[in-house]
DNA sequence: CTAAGGACCTGTCGGC
DNA sequence: TGCCGACAGGTCCTTA
């Protein structure tokens, strides 16, 4: 499920709960996660203030003074803003609870997803080296054209790479292409000037726009049922393999680049053409 | 350094 | 109905 979108989508959800809350207590029922939960967070943050709800790529960090708990949804989590006192299910692995009642749970059937700790002013190795958030000035056709210094990788895969931009995952990587009308499989250093800027429109666009769904199925999200129900009816092609493109009316294809599923309209999206060899 | 593939884990769906 | 393989929103890590 999480994307960007509802990664944000969730820190916006759940802060209003409990900014300026007191931690009450920490439950770990599932240590393991996609890494093993740290003692740190049951040992430090029962007794402090959280400060704030932040979002960094797909991380999100629940700020206290003396550091943050980082979570991770990864491919399956949600967290929801519960009272106290609910009765825990299957995948429910952590909690934590709040001094004003309110707990907010951690479930993720495939525990890919992570909670961390980063101590005040030693930031966690994972945070590092990410690139630019999408959504940010920073991020233009600028950052595409530095990194795409020779390499050859498809752009798919390269947009996806969380060194180059974070928070584009394969849902989006593959609706961006399609709005830009680039072929998933151009190598990144064939790409023009201008198809690298209306990539990067393409992705401020759609992330935000999927922002703004999100923004609507708020409510039902805190109240736990967990469903987004934001994209859907918006895909162009994401899911849709075999009906026909929304643009041209003919059919889309599918292939697999780098393991993900990846679908396109062979017509609208095309390879750009092969430079003749000179070699005579 | 880049690129490719495996790894982590459970649930669901399609085919036989 | 039951079993089996393929696949699913992510991304780190190892290997070449």
């Amino acid at each position: 499920m999480p994307e960007l979108p509802e990664v944000e989508t969730t820190c916006r959800g759940i802060e209003p709960h409990i900014q300026g809350v007191v931690v009450h207590s920490i439950t770990v029922r599932q240590p393991q996660l996609r890494w093993l939960i740290p003692d740190e967070i049951g040992d430090r943050v029962p007794g402090q203030k959280l400060l704030e709800v932040q979002r960094r790529a797909k991380y999100i960090l629940l700020k206290f003074s003396r550091g943050d708990v980082i979570i991770h949804l990864g491919m399956s989590g949600s967290l929801r803003v519960l009272r106290a006192g609910e009765v825990a299910a299957k995948h429910d692995h952590f909690d934590i609870r709040f001094c004003n009642g309110v707990v907010l749970r951690l479930t993720d059937p495939r525990r890919f997803g992570a909670v961390l700790w980063q101590e005040t002013d030693q930031p966690h190795k994972l945070l590092l080296n990410l690139g630019p958030e999408p959504l940010e000035e920073s991020f233009s056709a600028k950052t595409f054209i530095k990194a795409a210094k020779g390499r050859k990788v498809s752009v798919k895969q390269f947009i996806m790479d969380n060194k180059v931009v974070v928070g584009v995952g394969n849902i989006y990587a593959a609706e961006a292409l399609f709005a830009a009308a680039i072929h998933p499989q151009t190598p990144v250093n064939q790409i023009s000037m201008d198809k690298f800027n209306k990539l990067v429109t393409a992705i401020k666009f759609i992330l935000a726009q999927a922002i703004k769904r999100g923004g609507t199925t708020l409510k039902d999200f805190v109240g736990g049922d967990g469903k987004p129900g934001y994209f859907a009816q918006e895909l162009q092609v994401y899911g849709r393999k075999g009906e026909t493109c929304n643009a041209c009316l003919k059919p889309l294809s599918e292939i697999r680049l780098g393991q993900r599923s990846t679908v396109f309209c062979p017509n609208c999206q095309r390879l750009p053409r092969v430079r003749k060899k000179i070699d005579q």
